[in-house]
DNA sequence: TCTAATAGTTAGTACACCATACTATCAGTC
DNA sequence: GACTGATAGTATGGTGTACTAACTATTAGA
């Protein structure tokens, strides 16, 4: 991009563009790749300009799976330089966070380049007001974990809800086609992550996306589940008691092919019933499912988008894209970057 | 309030809240009405400052209900000063447009002080882009209404969906507890409208709470309707069939109070379903439901609440507030003129 | 009476952005 | 081949918004 296109796109004026650039060219984060010699409209020829990935890094670990910490090195555009992985039982309470803060550091000395600040994806409510996690699972309660690393690390840091990072990471690096993005993340439960214009919708209490007990199905509507499985919560029928990689595995285990599918589909068939009120209501551009292909992409997925179709009218706008991750599991550790980015740099 | 008072609530330094609120007494905006003598805390007694309502007027016109120009002029506070109607048969096309022109230069002609700007709640469409109007039922499609309004009055002008506004008004001026909150405004239809934080959520293209269309019943689910009736969209099961004014009444004709409650209650019991998943996608604050209170008010609702609070579970969060209105059928037009205050002053 | 807290003012400064006017360069036309 | 009009980028000065620092005035309570 040149300077002009630069102030055409950002609505600032060509000198103020121009102020901005050189001082990003001083500090080295975005370089003059000189004049742009293809012949086109009349006028002096512009001169081309190009972000430095290699300025700034920024790192980024992902808490969703139990047990496990995901973690990754990426520029600034999103790509991931540096995977790393670490299985560990002891990621609860008070030590969870020291293991966190480790691999962290890891992470930091590992960048080539300085970095811009770290991103975490975490399971639980995340407070949209003083950024505390509350995460039963992990043993934490309104544990101020973003003031925490933040001072460990001494760079900043944001930490997000995992669905909602995993939708932050569709919407801005996935396949989604519009501005109105809903994810679906599949692991040990069911979590939805929201972001509209390329911001979070965090709820009003951070609780925005927790889908897991509303209850997907009707009283003998006609699934291949019989009396369906009690859930945590002591009710029946909640979407996490169907629709959960745990769940599913244990469902289908000893079914046959016709069997299978039946279940998926029927499974499907709930999940697009539940999708049909929100997508009326937020007329969504993107839905976008992620966990395991080989449960979710096939008749589950299929029965979705048939059900879907069936409960909303396409009369004003069309029905939303619904489709698996393009970018899978890495979806909430890419979002957990864009989180430092949006964060550290006011992107959107 | 006091200088004091607004620069902590604002966050800006006394120094600059001193100069905007001196610009302001200057234009005669804020009144300032002395010192605060009781006594409290120790230091110099702040002086306290007021709005002045009648600096300003707002000019809002509500179009929902088909047939009638519904109009006011508020204070800056939502306060109506002088609400007029117009029953006309006349407001569909181009027409419809020079209707409403002469009904918006009547109420301006009307307001004792200057007119801040102008606000209209249509049905329809409202493109987020270019704020073009599209109403099938008022033969507007891609209507630049604001443009054609703001050059014909010469004033600012804000066009929003009736629903939104709703929403928009209930946040501002209802009895709504939190910052997401969604309407229900059922009329000659059914029409949703969403606010987060004090600000519309209007969809990628304006569609966002168009939720006539969901498909509110499942197969055999032992209502008191046995075949639905079938809507204009060609289909069976939609909100809109059953939950509308119109249509209640219809339903509701010859049947004595038992099976008039029955049906009110099945109709809120599906009401309920439908919201459950927007409740735990958006982690909603309130849902507000306006319109005739005599059908909604009741086991309607009661049912919906029922509902509700069986297919959501409040871990996390506790259920919305689901109630009635407290400002009834003037929320469309109290909203739009807070689309306007929005709009001119930048609130929120 | 003294201290600490609060409200509000004065003065000077930093920053982001803008408008205007300018140079340099190109495509197309008479 | 000069002229016209469009485009890219720079130089200069101005404006609006907000800040910090230091001050005065006033009050409750030890």
């Amino acid at each position: 991009m040149s300077r002009a296109d630069l102030a055409r796109e950002i609505g600032l004026t060509k000198v103020t563009v121009s102020a901005v650039v050189a001082e990003l060219i001083d500090e080295g984060i975005i370089i003059d790749i000189g004049p742009d010699d293809r012949p086109g409209v009349p006028g002096k020829r512009p001169t081309l300009l190009t972000l430095c990935e290699d300025h700034r890094r920024i790192v980024a670990v992902d808490l969703t799976r139990e047990g496990r910490l995901s973690g990754a090195v990426m520029t600034l555009t999103g790509e991931s330089m540096d995977r790393r992985r670490l299985e560990t039982l002891l990621c609860l309470g008070p030590e969870g966070v020291d293991e966190l803060t480790n691999f962290c550091q890891e992470l930091i000395a590992a960048s080539a380049t300085p970095v811009l600040g770290v991103g975490v994806a975490t399971p639980g409510l995340v407070s949209p007001d003083n950024n505390t996690v509350r995460a039963p699972k992990r043993g934490w309660s309104d544990l101020p974990l973003e003031g925490i690393l933040t001072e460990r690390l001494n760079l900043p840091v944001a930490v997000g809800n995992d669905a909602n990072c995993a939708a932050l990471g569709e919407f801005a690096f996935g396949a989604t086609e519009g501005s109105y993005v809903l994810s679906i993340l599949v692991g040990d439960g069911v979590g939805a992550g929201l972001v509209v214009d390329g911001s979070i919708v965090p709820g009003p209490k951070g609780g925005a996306g927790e889908v897991a007990h509303v209850t997907a199905t009707v009283n003998g509507d006609g699934a291949p589940w019989g009396t369906p499985t009690t859930c945590v919560c002591g009710r029946s029928g909640c979407l996490g008691t169907l629709l959960s990689e745990p769940e599913l595995r244990e469902a289908l285990k000893g079914l046959d092919e016709a069997a299978s599918e039946a279940w998926l589909r029927a499974v499907g068939q709930r999940l697009g019933a539940i999708l049909a009120p929100i997508v009326a209501v937020l007329d969504l551009s993107d839905i976008v499912l992620a966990g395991p292909t080989d449960l979710l992409d096939g008749p589950l997925l299929e029965a979705a988008h048939d059900s879907l179709r069936e409960r909303v009218w396409p009369s004003m706008n069309p029905i939303p894209r619904l489709a698996m991750s393009a970018i899978e599991d890495r979806a909430p550790l890419v979002g957990a970057g864009v989180l430092v980015l949006s964060r550290t740099l006011g992107i959107p």
